[in-house]
DNA sequence: TGAATAGTGTCTTTCAGACAATATGCC
DNA sequence: GGCATATTGTCTGAAAGACACTATTCA
């Protein structure tokens, strides 16, 4: 016996396939205290209750992938209103005891200053941790994290995500500090100034940030229309 | 009155959430008549009965993602065993008329030669299209194709998927032609021998190969292992 | 020997990377 | 003046890009 074939969504029949369930996970990063760290959240329930994994949820049926993220990021931690961009997704068949859950993974960036962070019911705590010195985390979340961590590294040469780290009006020293903890590698000085202004993308604030007994710096805010990825080349210091 | 949290499988009730429907779409890549093309099928069934569409279909409950898009492909196709990658997750809700359905898309690459097109039940036909004159196609597929053609282009800069269009010996005009088709741009022949002479990832195969009334062109072959994405940079010819 | 493609080297320019002294503010 | 960080330019080496002639085969 052969069904008839649906020729309308009246007559498609959702029910036919078994479906997987869909989350997003979302790695989201900042620097604190001259250290590269991502947000993470101790499960609360089963599964891998009391350890440590990525904020994320399931997929509403009437909401976007970027929307979920976002959603299932500013519910669980209190960030809202990041930069956030699609990562890669993880399928494995076993990724998560419950049942078949495939995820979207997210990568986020942020600055630290002006976030709140609240625990949700899922969770019993949300705190940052260094990339460098990870907690033992859930599912296969060590492996997005890594992930993630490559495409940062490898985002920040040809994309200005780097601004992402910083307050509006930042000094050329924090800029650069940005790229020597993503990279964790010293840059020289007059090597990475000469690149940024060759870029143009700089707008001169004419205002000075002291803090201690020394010269103070320079502001700078950064002019994304003058950004442009296909005629420049963006800054590289670590070639992959 | 509050749900019990379910503490293990038995008590994890799978039901609990509406669940979106995951595909896979794939982008397989061809050189033919010096020209790029993608491989399209004709729909057969609702929706978009008659239009073209990528290759794909539902992922199984207990395959990975890229087992699902090796089946799909080899089922709907014929393309066996040819080099895969995960692409981008479309997830917008309307993007299927039937259900919510969420694609993880795939790109793949393989030479023109060995294959043998069949049509399954899914599709009347078969065929390949050039990237740079599709037919109307059904979804956002055409979407996909864009993001997919981005990412060949900029994958060819430094990794060496150039060799999966070509046999497994190729001349050196061959393989400079790939890189002119993909870029649509010409390139200088010498520039190009130098810079993969550098490399040091061809072997010598000690063989020729005629075609007309001219001096006969060197065989070679690619030695993956010779290859160093970290140390060496890959071929850069049109940066994004 | 003419037609067609294969194969080869030099020069110039651009950019990354190494490198150190002066400037400015606070105490 | 001492301390701490900000700011600035030159030189060198490597690699990209422009460019043209000789070699080999077949008809």
């Amino acid at each position: 016996m052969v069904d008839k074939e649906p020729e309308s969504k009246e007559e498609y029949d959702v029910n036919k396939f078994e479906r997987p369930s869909v989350t997003t996970d979302v790695v989201i990063f900042t620097i604190k205290n001259d250290d590269l760290k991502v947000l993470l959240i101790k499960r609360g329930v089963w599964p891998f209750k009391d350890m440590w994994a990525l904020p994320g949820g399931f997929v509403g049926m009437k909401e976007s992938l970027d929307d979920a993220a976002k959603r299932e990021l500013c519910e669980e931690t209190g960030v809202c209103n990041v930069y956030l961009e699609q990562l890669y997704t993880f399928g494995e068949p076993k990724r998560d005891p419950r049942t078949r859950v495939i995820t979207v993974a997210y990568m986020a960036v942020t600055n630290q200053s002006n976030i709140k962070l609240r625990a949700s019911s899922d969770a019993t705590e949300v705190d940052w941790y260094s990339v460098y010195n990870l907690p033992k985390l859930g599912f296969d979340h060590a492996k997005i994290i890594d992930y993630a961590l490559t495409r940062l590294r490898y985002k920040l040469e040809y994309k200005p995500v780097a601004f992402e780290f910083l307050p509006p009006k930042f000094t050329l020293t924090e800029l650069q500090k940005v790229y020597e903890i993503v990279y964790n590698k010293t840059i020289d000085k007059r090597n990475f100034r000469k690149k940024v202004n060759e870029l143009n993308v700089l707008k001169d604030m004419n205002e000075t940030k002291m803090e201690g007994a020394h010269r103070p710096a320079k502001l700078y805010s950064f002019i994304k229309e003058n950004f442009k990825s296909v005629e420049n080349k963006w800054i590289v210091f670590v070639p992959f």
